[in-house]
DNA sequence: ACCTGACCTGAATCACACC
DNA sequence: AGGTGTGATTCAGGTCAGG
């Protein structure tokens, strides 16, 4: 397999484009001026590159699923799983040597003040973490993306496995690293740009499919995530590197955002597909380069929340509005009626033997003045603070 | 056993209770039935409890670099690259030899199905996780403390550090854990908990001051995160264990739940500052924290039952809720679909074609008006007949 | 044109009691 | 202790067909 993938290097060179490498920087792939997606095995590619030649590294590594037996929704049909080989390790200690080995390479074909993205899930991200600070890159943050719409936990075993991590590093602790800090607040309501960013997962239209409409790749980021890795961290004219290129978001991001780009990628179907994507993306014009707002929160209120708040305390009891039914807060937001327990809307529902019923307006406090008020005047306390009416 | 917890201390131990280190559960100190604070070393102290004693740990652990020197000697640091900055590694092995230590010092006294919260920053939660997964500890979510009021980043380097990230792992993958899935969705409203927290910081009254006013603590957490973590993942009664005790949120959040506790600090101002303060705490009442029969916990009831009652006659003939499927009741509470005989739930998916199916909601009997009604509800008077709801 | 509802899908470490 | 059978379990958002 490995010969495949550069059988058609010269001796002594590995770093082949997929098509016409030129000696100098060209765009007859249509990929940009200065921009190439490369065919191997990145670390391969990577040591064949001239060193501190990279501004910026956006890396999606294999996250080391260790998936036990087939998923099915409770519809009975089955999840499409991430069981590629390219994420199948013998254990913890092969994974790490292979994230020790590709952060080495990467740390040397990046410029002294040059930085690095890794993103993962809780199945490597500490790993990674670990190999960077060890290899002496210096975190700048870590950056949690909350996904609008993630899967959810079938089982109901866990929490809703809702967001990715990705950490932000620079090559050392010395480097003077690239933050757009000015316009990225400017384009967030004035306000920082915080530590976690909320963004959709990549469906419908922009993800890539293959022939038969199946989904190209099994892990395609969204392009407004890796918009703000390169709008945060990255200049105009900056070389950005991917040494996992996959479907080449990053390249599509990085030639839309005026940024030149290397993608490393070993399956030639991925590269050729990320070839083509990215030969119809047209760069924004410079002027408009730097925008781009915050998601608003979404306005759902927990009424478990008003608890953690103390707004409404566990114990109480709360009644209609006619003071017809009771139920009891418990510490964890649900409430209880005899032996039943359910959420505000549930119980709400059973007490009446209605089939629906909203909690928010059926249930009240007494107030201090022995007068009763929906809990829905709390939620929109809490609505207030956070910023969101 | 429960004796067994607080019968080691010994003279000439360095383990103490700040007060009445009775050879029983006692609450003199206030602090709720069988709970007490241990001065000392947490690792220390950790060996001489017994083993597989503590239903949950959770842990703020310090990650301050400073602190390294009343740590333990590197056991099994992993020697590696040869270019790295000495010092670096140096600092690193000697944090993750004492994470590695207590971890492990932890994994002893958990219960079999016992459970490990760690929260921390990028500084030290990467090698807090690899540590974690390295001595086979099973990650079941990393979770993301959202905070409501961050500190501002005030130099407009990097992105507001928004948040911090807690690791959820059971101790080991076969570990049977708590998770108290319907109550927290009950208190979101009907939707399931995701991995992302928004709670606000500890401030306010909330916050302990010392006699000039001042926080008594760096990192006092709030007590809305704790009650989280406890509510999601520990019944009442449950033991939490806390061997970096600080201010002694833990413990106060603990008592409130009617959870017991055990924590351990090695600093006697803030180990008599937490039984201070809690020591003020009121149990909420027990109405509200009582444990509840979910549909997983209820009792099996054979379908055989049913016919042997009467609730369905044998020769009845079942039906899926849109008439698609039928299937006939034999006398030994098996169904028949032409050749096929088998459970309500084999042939249930057979008729369906499908991998799996709860036959108890799949299949319909006509009730007198004709209308159809899941077995399910006849199960359900059975278990109201056995007084389980 | 617009609405409704059925159907599909996403980096997922997703049982457990009983014999 | 291993094999077997029961039976509990999903959210947001997109597409597409049909009215």
């Amino acid at each position: 397999m490995r010969s495949s993938l550069n059988g058609t290097a010269r001796s002594g060179d590995r770093v082949r484009a997929v098509r016409s490498p030129s000696l100098v920087p060209s765009d007859s792939a249509g990929l940009g001026f200065g921009s190439r997606i490369v065919l191997g095995d990145c670390i391969q590619v990577l040591d064949a590159l001239p060193p501190a030649s990279v501004d910026l590294i956006f890396a999606d590594p294999p996250y080391n699923l260790q998936l036990q037996r087939a998923l099915h929704r409770p519809d009975d049909s089955l999840v499409d799983a991430v069981d590629d080989d390219w994420d199948q390790f013998e254990s913890f200690a092969a994974y790490d040597a292979f994230t020790r080995a590709w952060l080495k390479a990467a740390k040397r074909v990046l410029k002294p003040d040059g930085a690095l993205w890794v993103i993962g899930s809780y199945h490597n991200i500490f790993r990674v973490g670990t190999a960077l600070q060890d290899l002496g890159f210096w975190v700048l943050n870590d950056v949690i993306w909350r996904k609008a719409n993630p899967m959810p936990n079938f089982r109901g075993r866990r929490f809703t496995n809702a967001h990715e991590t990705l950490i932000w590093a620079s090559r050392d602790a010395k480097a003077r690293y690239t933050f757009n800090y000015e316009a990225l607040k400017a384009g967030n309501e004035d306000v920082q740009v915080r530590s976690d960013w909320f963004i959709p997962l990549c469906t419908g239209d922009e993800r890539l499919k293959d022939g038969a409409g199946r989904k190209l790749h099994p892990t395609q980021k969204p392009e407004a995530l890796i918009a703000r890795v390169l709008l945060s961290s990255s200049k105009t004219g900056d070389v950005i590197l991917d040494p996992f290129f996959g479907s080449g978001t990053t390249g599509a991001v990085a030639k839309r955002l005026g940024r030149r780009f290397i993608g490393i990628e070993r399956d030639p179907a991925y590269a050729a597909a990320a070839e083509a994507r990215i030969a119809l993306i047209d760069p924004l014009p410079e002027a408009s380069l730097a925008n781009f707002t915050t998601a608003r929160e979404a306005p759902r209120v927990a009424f478990s929340s008003l608890v953690e708040r103390g707004l409404v305390t566990a114990g109480t009891v709360l009644t209609d509005d006619k003071r017809r039914y009771v139920a009891t807060v418990r510490p964890d937001g649900s409430l209880m009626s005899g032996p039943q327990v359910g959420s505000i809307h549930k119980i709400g529902a059973l007490v009446q033997g209605a089939q629906a019923c909203n909690g928010w307006t059926f249930w009240h406090v007494n107030d201090n003045n022995g007068r009763l008020s929906p809990i829905d005047a709390l939620r929109a306390r809490i609505r207030e603070e956070m910023g969101v009416l």
